[in-house]
DNA sequence: AGCACGATCTGA
DNA sequence: CAGATCGTGCTA
């Protein structure tokens, strides 16, 4: 019921991409409700990490990056899917946090319409959450903590020990100590 | 102005 | 394992 406030997320980019598993992401489509619990996310720091879209500067399509923390970066790629990403660390340091999986909490036949599939197809992937929760380019920007259209709250403490970190996916092209960085998090099932 | 390619997913 | 499918950013 505690929504995340700014601070939350103007901290270090590792520290809240931890932080957010165990964390309920809401979303409201008129007086529909979905929400879930995140089980994955990927750090994304800044302009000297060759895999974040900041590292050669700043461009439209990651202007909200570079802007006040606490709001969303929505993109597209492959020509067809979009990815949720959460805006870290203080306004000008351009990180971002990937959300990968969600565990479906409320509105999963919401959920289902949308993607057309059921179960733990529904959102481990972030592209197919973001269809399940209908995250398209129009909520590029939205503010976090005004709780309108996505918000996230306070749900579970996940333990340290549940919480398992690897290297990130799909960055192959990012230098060597980038692509092996342990910045990818998730709960251990 | 043109072009190569991507923080992915699906279905064969 | 290839195809879908298009915006973005780099090169000229």
């Amino acid at each position: 019921m505690t929504m995340l406030n700014r601070n939350f997320y103007a901290r270090d980019t590792l520290q809240v991409a931890r932080a957010l598993l165990g964390k309920k992401l809401v979303r409201r489509i008129g007086s529909a409700e979905l929400s879930g619990m995140i089980v994955e996310t990927e750090a994304y720091c800044g302009e000297s990490d060759s895999a974040c879209h900041a590292h050669r500067g700043k461009t439209p399509r990651n202007a909200v990056m570079f802007g006040q923390p606490g709001h969303a970066y929505v993109y597209f790629t492959y020509g067809l899917h979009y990815l949720l990403n959460l805006v870290a660390e203080e306004e000008g340091n351009p990180c971002a946090v990937l959300i990968r999986a969600v565990l479906p909490l409320a509105g999963i036949e919401e959920m289902e319409v949308r993607r057309k599939k059921k179960g733990a197809e529904l959102t481990n992937g972030p592209a197919k959450l973001c269809q399940a929760f209908g995250i398209d380019k129009s909520l590029n920007g939205c503010d976090l903590t005004c709780g309108k259209e996505l918000w996230l709250e306070d749900h579970k403490t996940i333990p340290a020990k549940l919480i398992t970190a690897t290297s990130r996916i799909g960055i192959d092209y990012a230098k060597k100590e980038h692509r092996e960085a342990p910045w990818r998090f998730l709960v251990k099932i």
